[in-house]
RNA sequence: GCCGGAGUGGCGGAAUUGGUAUACGCGCGCGACUCAAAAUCGCGUCUCGCAAGGGAUGGGAGUUCAAGUCUCCCCUCCGGCACCA
């Protein structure tokens, strides 16, 4: 073939791929595996997006190298398809969502295989497939029988427009992550799982994982991990405490009130109770009520003014002064968050310092002013400053410890002049109260009333209450109904086929409903992964062995989206633990490395959407440029890890550089290359080696073409140094490379031959470029060999003619020589 | 407000981690080939200057023989969290 013609090269491999199973994963076999794992898509009905195919390329790069370096690689595929937008499809054309889904994934399959990656495709996976959300369901029951899966009447968050409930990973900024809508509260019975009692763990084992750090650092802000002291308040004149949660137990000299959300039980009780000692009731059941109506965005409004009523009759010890302080109610605390109850420290907190000035409280100093920061006193200005402006935020109320460092307290009796961090302890000892650790993470709000989602595998009997379907009865399918449409009651589509909902209690056989929740689309992913190990089986959510030899140390290396951390990325690890602890799987953590891409905008830096047409669909680029164009320039588009800008300008520049190593092919000689040449193959082999590990594609590709501008204007290129240029090239370019490997006379296939190594005698330079500063200022440049020492090359350069002019007459006083590199000299 | 990340040509971006800033690619300009166009190839392309030279990596200081890279201050943009006690 004379010209480079991607149309016919790339179908024809494709299939020869296909028929050969060259990317099969063989379970068991010894040596080396190795698994390469990228999230399944969602096959929505937009087609396949570009920034599948940025993810999908990396990890087919890695798992290609895998390859040909002699791993077993196991990089699969699959369907994550439950889901919203299906359902919202079939609600408006009335097509089962199964319908579109089968539909949807026939396009998604034909689009990923016309790209080139080497999935395995015998193992491709559905997580609508019954016979795969079978184990989804199974895994859910054994949530549910130890304890971790439960129902609880809970305040969730509510979208009224998709109407359904939202977990808190989902709610952004109080809006719908799906629609936009505003949320509210509701409450609702809902099914939970405790992953906060996996909290701690999901916390400390990031330290064994290797995971991008900002990836860390996002999970553990979102569980939200503090250590503090739990200390009882007790309410005057009655047998009842407050408990509170501080992290600043050293400042309970200055706790001046007592907080407590206003939808806290102990407030619902202390109105209730006959003997109730609150005078004001009237107005403290106005204010619980206002609360209840606001939405959450007007909660949690940022310059919203903070309000509170103050709980009249009801006065609380300080247990460490033993003085009486009053006690409110505000939405400034949170119900959902420690002990639903707060120490109120004005002096030392910025929020109860605010309260306090509107309500006008004591505020009482206990620490060192001059260790304070917040306020608007800021950390830059002079402790000098800093105690002018407390002392006329606290009006004179102020006196200062006699040690040269500020952190240390008074005005706190017995504790005077102890340190912060000791007096937290102490104080926490002395008074009775308790070292805790609290977390923000709450548990997962797991229902979804909706129909395209796994059935919950529950039934409701009047007699025995909540029974779990037995495990022989798995999977629970979905019914087909005629309409997908959530009900106004905010039931479950599933709720109205009776023929569905009525069936026998398993236990005592008598007449039950179904559970018409469904799981939301987090369910099938948190566990896939493990399904890939052995997709088929139908008596294990995967065997033991397939399980022991895939995920013998997790998933080796996972990639993916930014978006999941604090969502898929967390559910999975917890989903893992748990299983762990069943001993189903022998890890503790389900991915050894976690690496994420950044986002594909359109050009201009703006998300591409479908609304503003600014969508780029891969099908033309494949047709025009080519499937390894495509690759090429989606990899030399930027850094792997930023979001960056499409530019279809630009393809044409990947699609050249295809063009030229076809060109080059073409003129093989079998003359041995010249050193040079020599020398530049071997140092790319070892820069693209190297660049893959760090996912730094651009810059191997861009050493590539530099590769390819030498080839062009060496006077011969042997057939063999091509043919391990080839090799680096081809996980980046698979079709066009195994094209010209085999017009090259190589029967087997490139992608399984072994990664060509690189000489370290050929890419020692015997002679190199120096430059010459002087005074800091490049002046010239000169070649030396590198044998020389040190003071030759000093004794040299003072010789060289573009140096003499700039040295003569000066007095020289150092010189400089970072060897290889650069040499200095200082007049 | 807090926690991350980033500011380099007309554009996407390189820079061996303190050692020749602007590699590679796009675009643009000129030329060759052609009846012509496309494709391809060659040359040029930070800026001021005729030149010798000078100035540039968001801005300002500092450390160093040497700073895009380190330190301090300021500005801008992006992402995450946000009354979490």
């Amino acid at each position: 073939m004379k010209n480079y013609d991607h149309t016919k090269i790339e179908k024809k491999w494709q299939k020869e791929w296909d028929k050969n199973k060259i990317y099969q994963a063989k379970t068991g076999v010894k040596g080396k595996k190795f698994y390469g794992l990228i999230e399944f898509p969602y096959p929505s009905g937009a087609g396949l997006h570009v920034g599948h195919i940025r993810s999908n390329t990396a990890m087919d790069i890695i798992t290609r190298k895998r390859r040909m370096e002699g791993y077993n690689v196991l990089y699969p595929i699959g369907w994550d398809a439950f889901g919203l937008p299906t359902e919202n499809y079939a609600i408006k054309t009335g097509i089962q969502p199964a319908k579109v889904t089968k539909t949807n994934t026939d396009i998604f399959r034909r689009q990923l295989k016309s790209v080139g990656f080497g999935f395995d495709w015998s193992r491709e996976i559905n997580t609508t497939d019954p016979k795969y959300y079978k184990w989804t369901q199974w895994v859910f029951l054994q949530m549910y029988k130890k304890g971790l899966a439960y129902k609880a009447k809970t305040s969730i968050n509510w979208c009224p427009s998709c109407k359904i409930g939202l977990a808190n990973e989902e709610v952004v900024g109080g809006e719908c992550e799906r629609c936009g809508a505003e949320t509210t509260k509701k409450v609702k019975e809902q099914w939970m799982l405790a992953i906060t009692k996996y909290a701690d763990r999901l916390d400390k084992d990031l330290d064994k994982v290797d995971y991008l750090e900002k990836i860390k650092i996002q999970q553990r802000n979102w569980i939200g991990k503090s250590e503090g002291s739990e200390l009882d308040f007790k309410i005057k004149d009655l047998d009842l405490n407050i408990k509170v949660f501080t992290t600043r137990a050293d400042t309970i000299f200055g706790a001046t009130y007592v907080v407590i959300a206003p939808e806290h039980e102990l407030v619902t009780n202390l109105i209730n109770n006959d003997q109730s000692p609150i005078t004001n009731k009237e107005e403290v059941k106005k204010y619980i009520a206002q609360v209840k109506d606001k939405k959450d965005i007007e909660r949690t409004a940022e310059e919203k003014e903070k309000t509170g009523v103050e709980l009249k009759g009801v006065m609380v010890i300080n247990p460490a002064t033993n003085e009486e302080v009053p006690v409110w109610i505000a939405d400034y605390v949170l119900a959902t968050y420690g002990t639903g109850s707060v120490m109120a420290v004005p002096a030392h907190d910025e929020r109860d310092f605010l309260f306090a000035k509107k309500y006008n409280l004591e505020i009482k100093c206990v620490i060192d002013p001059r260790s304070i920061i917040g306020f608007g006193v800021s950390e830059k200005e002079s402790n000098l400053d800093r105690m002018k402006k407390r002392e006329s935020i606290l009006k004179g109320e102020v006196s200062y410890s006699s040690n040269n460092s500020f952190d240390y307290l008074i005005n706190s009796g017995k504790f005077n002049n102890l340190k912060i961090e000791d007096a937290k302890k102490e104080i926490t000892k002395a008074i009775g109260g308790k070292i805790v650790t609290k977390f923000k993470l709450r548990d997962w709000v797991f229902s979804r009333q909706r129909y395209w989602g796994e059935p919950i595998p529950m039934i409701h009997c009047d007699k025995c209450g909540i029974v779990p379907v037995p495990e022989k009865d798995l999977p629970v399918l979905l019914p087909k109904v005629k309409s997908y449409k959530p009900t106004d009651s905010g039931e479950s589509p599933l709720a109205i086929i009776s023929k569905w909902v009525n069936t026998k209690c398993p236990v005592c056989k008598g007449k039950a409903k179904r559970e018409t929740d469904t799981m939301p689309n987090w369910a099938g992913s948190s566990w896939y992964y493990l399904r890939y190990a052995d997709p088929k089986n139908k008596k294990e959510l995967a065997s033991k062995g397939a399980l022991k030899y895939w995920m013998k140390n997790g998933v080796d290396w996972y990639n993916g989206g930014m978006e999941h951390t604090t969502l898929h990325l967390l559910y999975s690890r917890f989903w893992h633990k748990f299983l762990y602890d069943l001993k189903i799987v022998s890890t503790s953590e389900p991915y050894m490395k976690r690496t994420s891409h950044g986002m594909i905008l359109a050009e201009g830096g703006v998300k591409m959407s479908k609304s503003i047409g600014n969508t780029i669909d891969p099908k033309d680029i494949v047709e025009t440029y080519g499937a390894d164009t495509l690759r090429i320039y989606e990899m030399f588009i930027g850094p792997f890890d930023q979001a960056v800008s499409w530019s279809t300008e630009s393809i044409i520049g990947s699609r050249r550089f295809l063009d030229k190593v076809w060109r080059l092919s073409l003129h093989l000689t079998d003359n041995i290359s010249s050193k040079v040449l020599e020398n530049i193959i071997h140092k790319t082999i070892k820069k693209i080696s190297q660049d893959i590990e760090s996912m730094s594609f651009n810059t191997a590709i861009s050493s590539m073409m530099i590769l390819v501008n030498e080839m062009e204007k060496a006077e011969n290129i042997s057939e063999s140094d091509f043919k391990m240029f080839l090799q680096i090239l081809a996980p980046f370019a698979p079709h066009i490379t195994e094209e010209i490997w085999h017009n090259l006379g190589e029967k087997k296939t490139i992608h399984l031959s072994a990664w060509p190594k690189w000489n370290k005698k050929k890419i020692v330079d015997d002679r190199i470029k120096i430059a010459v500063q002087v005074n800091g200022k490049v002046r010239a440049e000169f070649t030396i060999s590198t044998d020389l020492s040190e003071n030759e090359v000093k004794v040299l350069v003072l010789k060289e003619k573009n140096i003499m002019p700039w040295v003569q007459n000066k007095v020289i006083k150092r010189i400089i020589y970072v060897p290889g590199r650069i040499i200095n000299i200082v007049v």
